[in-house]
DNA sequence: CTAAAGATAGTAATTAGTCACTATCTTTTC
DNA sequence: GAAAAGATAGTGACTAATTACTATCTTTAG
């Protein structure tokens, strides 16, 4: 079960390998700082052997980007699966994605530095795509909440999700920059926790008009 | 009023239009991908010229992160002035952000990129900077309005103070990835409002325990 | 006339990607 | 069932382009 040094590994095999070493590196690494001699170093490979594994360095990100969007989709959908309310379901999938960002630091920084780049990589569009299933399924999830009246029919639903994952995204980022990953966990039960209540709270509260 | 193009400025000038070609180059450029090169070309420079007024790239990213700190700040700091309450001040300060950075896409890029790096730069450390004192100017607007009874003080400071934030960050990664700055301008509203009715509302709404 | 600002033309280091060759595994054939 | 043949994986040295940065010459402004 240790982790041993293997060589001539199969061609599938490798490219698992080699993405999740680009995860590994990206936990402490920008992301265009990565070098495909960096990589090939950190799996104790020489860097031209990555090529005969990947056309050039484009197809490692997407393969990079298609293991985050996979992983993290899984989790996200098994940690509501089961659970009756919506709320309650948005709840375990908020916590479910903070988990697995603070298993995989990586993820996220790969995500973002892809995002941020201002060319239309194959990459990037995985991304996207990952964003709009991802707000697709909180939109369903919103509409089933306020017909079961657990939200008010009166929220923004464009605004509930785009707050929802723009919550994540900052948790994410203050422990990228604090450096301290369960941060990030210590964190997000209290930040959920005012987001639930700005969602299922219809009062105005106070106002001085 | 016009961009007229300028020959032969004074040094400190020219280090000015330098900090601005970069801010601009960075709205739609990956900052680490900015190279002296490019900003040179950008303001009709040579590359080599770059070199007469700043000893290094570190030190132009440096004047940067001054640069946006400085205006940030100012910014909230001017928009939250005069208000009385705590809580007008902070929705005035998040719109105020969120015009800032909509004028200035670059900023925020910048900010990100250094952050992520994993290198303890001088650029970086402002942007810190930066941060902490964000934080500290949220702290004791809440302080207050709690004081004052605007919020309850049951709510939790530190998670207030980081969704506040976070909630910001979290649109401008949206806008940054949509590509689309007004985006953001549109969704700030709404977005905020849930935002104060989490942290102003007591009650646990529905729960099922 | 001189000092500051810019142009020109370099340098050494680093980058993604290539290539001829070697090592190892798998399949075929008798 | 073992030797031959082919396929697959890895090596190490190379390349062309790009990078931050520098040395030297030229122009301009006061």
């Amino acid at each position: 079960m240790e982790k041993i040094r293997q060589k001539n590994l199969p061609a599938e095999e490798r490219r698992n390998v080699t993405v999740e070493a680009v995860i590994d590196l990206a936990a402490t690494t920008n992301p265009s700082d990565i070098t495909t001699a960096a990589i090939a170093k950190h799996m104790k490979l020489t860097q031209g052997a990555l090529f005969r594994h990947f056309p050039n360095k484009e197809a490692i990100w997407q393969a990079v980007m298609k293991w985050v969007a996979e992983r993290l989709m899984s989790r996200i959908e098994k940690a509501a699966e089961g659970l009756d309310s919506p709320l309650e379901a948005m709840q375990a999938m908020f916590l479910a994605h903070i988990a697995f960002v603070s298993e995989h630091p990586g993820a996220p920084r790969m995500l973002f530095g892809e995002l941020q780049g201002a060319k239309a990589t194959q990459a990037k569009s995985l991304a996207r795509a990952l964003l709009k299933q991802y707000a697709e399924l909180l939109n369903e999830l919103i509409k089933t909440a306020k017909s079961r009246g657990e939200l008010p029919h009166e929220l923004d639903n464009q605004a509930a999700a785009t707050l929802f994952i723009g919550t994540i995204q900052g948790l994410v980022m203050q422990s990228l920059i604090s450096g301290d990953m369960d941060q990030m966990r210590r964190d997000a039960p209290g930040v959920f926790a005012i987001y639930r209540r700005g969602i299922a709270c219809t009062g105005t509260a106070k106002r001085d008009e």
